[in-house]
DNA sequence: TGATATGGTGGAGATATGCAAACCACCTCA
DNA sequence: TGAGGTGGTTTGCATATCTCCACCATATCA
């Protein structure tokens, strides 16, 4: 399955390239709504609290240091906001097992439901775009999707 | 090709659904490298200029009130920054042909090309992940993805 | 055991960005 | 023509976030 040395190669580079400026392409286009949708996720909250519950609730839970560096922002942050976020009842926390320094957060059920309603709320406009769309365009690009994102951190530990 | 209001439709609408998780899984696990690919554009600019010039990098010339609309950032800052990187020759601007208050800015071939470098550069680690696709899937997937953001604004528009 | 490293938390100061308001040039409509 | 609206720019201010830095509890390694 490995192509790195075949000949062809270059095409298949020229569609890896092509997929990096489509998915940059893509988060472009959905910038504005991440900004929106975090600075309205909760009343009480700072925008980037949107981003750690969004990827909690994409990813499952997790040590605050690797939701962390999996968003993007340092440690002191995330740990501020994921206290701010417990106390209002968004998320629990549970003593890690392996590592009795360490925790592990998770969405609570009203947390879950928060960002669902704030992704299908206001990612309404965008999602119009997929209106004259096939349903089997639409599966396909959710399996492929999906497989893109499934790997969950497993090869970035050492 | 309308299927709004035919039977079959709850599955469709589980569909939807599922694609939009998928592209906030997407988004999620993209965020932090857009946050170090903002961080390292270059270094006398913020963070969000490089927001600035990969939207144009994706979408092309526009004025900058819809750049600002796009990326989801308020005119005051983005003006600052279009000013910033114009003195960088990063961009150029030209008068809007219909309307003599506004102008159209576009990325120089500098500017280009250091978008591009940075999204290979940072890109790198994340774009591994389709080391073991079929050039076909990853095909469909970037035609996918490309039909999903060809839109460009021409619908959003009163 | 001791020495050093790591995960989480908190604070102090710096910076980036949002928000509101003002301004000018220009557009639109009456 | 005049009145009000809009695009772009600039300024002042509020706030969110980052960058260190220190600290504690625990882990790891000698």
């Amino acid at each position: 399955m490995q192509t790195t040395s075949s000949p062809g190669n270059e095409s298949r580079h020229k569609i890896e390239l092509a997929l990096g400026e489509r998915i940059n392409a893509l988060i472009s286009a959905t910038r504005a709504l991440s900004e929106r949708s975090a600075a309205h996720f909760h009343p009480r909250l700072q925008p980037a609290a949107f981003h750690i519950a969004r990827w909690l609730y994409a990813f499952g839970p997790a040590r605050p240091s690797e939701v962390a560096e999996a968003v993007g922002m340092d440690r002191s942050s995330t740990s501020t906001l994921i206290g701010k976020m417990r106390s209002l009842g968004l998320l629990d926390s549970s003593p890690a097992p392996d590592d009795r320094r360490s925790i592990i957060v998770r969405l609570s059920a009203e947390g879950r439901q928060r960002v669902a309603a704030t992704l299908e709320e206001r990612g309404k406009e965008f999602y119009t775009r997929t209106q004259d769309w096939s349903t089997d365009d639409l599966a396909r690009l959710v399996e492929l999707l999906g497989r893109l994102t499934a790997e969950r951190s497993s090869e970035t530990e050492s």
